[in-house]
DNA sequence: TTAACATGCAACCAAAAGGTTGCTTATGGA
DNA sequence: TCCATAAGCAACCTTTTGGTTGCATGTTAA
């Protein structure tokens, strides 16, 4: 009864909808100056510009250029403080990032059955 | 005993070192045709690079171009039959970027309690 | 009030990314 | 054998990215 062509069934099914927002986060993380900065943040809490910029070897602009990345994409957050901007982290984006690739992972659980002819790792 | 100085403290604690390879791996990760890719490989298992490219509007050497950037950073494999290529995944990578943001996520633990003042949400 | 400090903004630059077109090569099937 | 199909390669184009320099602005602290 109705079962779809088997051309197309591949696309049918529960596909897992990655979504531009999951693209964007990615490419945030996808610079290691930026990965680095977020180290810096993780054990920093609040930190200024010129905070982060110190042992960069980068300009000052250039930080705070990832440092928009990142923020535009809610990884980062940061309030004025006089005259210093301090940057803190956002948990909730890499939170769904993890969701995200949980989900392709219980989707790989069963895709793996399937093929473990080939998968002889590497 | 031997207290850091405080300036220095912040970089000296057991920080998380990225490393290239991660941002690598993001930074492919960080399109949303490749994404797509991604979730098609992933019910598809072996797919050709004509299959592929088939719903996406795309060019097939377009195609092509992300798929190498998936295969350098070995989120997908491919192999040959007669005159087709097939692409296939690779989990390893991705389990690693999970290990990767599971390690965030518990850095974070401890950084949220101390936050936690200004973290209000959003 | 004034000098030093923390940023913001804009212009500019080189290299990388994302795509396209055109042409060649290799395979499989009728 | 011959044609259609699957893919590779190269040149080219435009936009984005990662970075810089120079100058203007707001804040502190002396």
């Amino acid at each position: 009864m109705s079962q779809p062509s088997r051309k197309s069934a591949r696309k049918q099914r529960h596909r897992l909808v990655p979504g531009p927002e999951h693209a964007a986060v990615f490419a945030a993380l996808g610079d290691q100056t930026r990965l680095v900065l977020l180290s810096q943040l993780m054990d920093g809490e609040h930190v200024s510009i010129a905070g982060l910029t110190e042992g960069s070897g980068l300009t000052r602009q250039a930080i705070t250029k990832h440092l928009r990345v990142l923020e535009k994409s809610r990884i980062v957050r940061c309030t004025r403080r006089g005259r210093e901007q301090l940057y803190s982290l956002n948990p909730k984006p890499l939170m769904e990032l993890r969701e995200y690739l949980d989900l392709v992972s219980r989707q790989w659980d069963g895709a793996l059955m399937r093929l473990k002819s080939l998968v002889e790792e590497r």
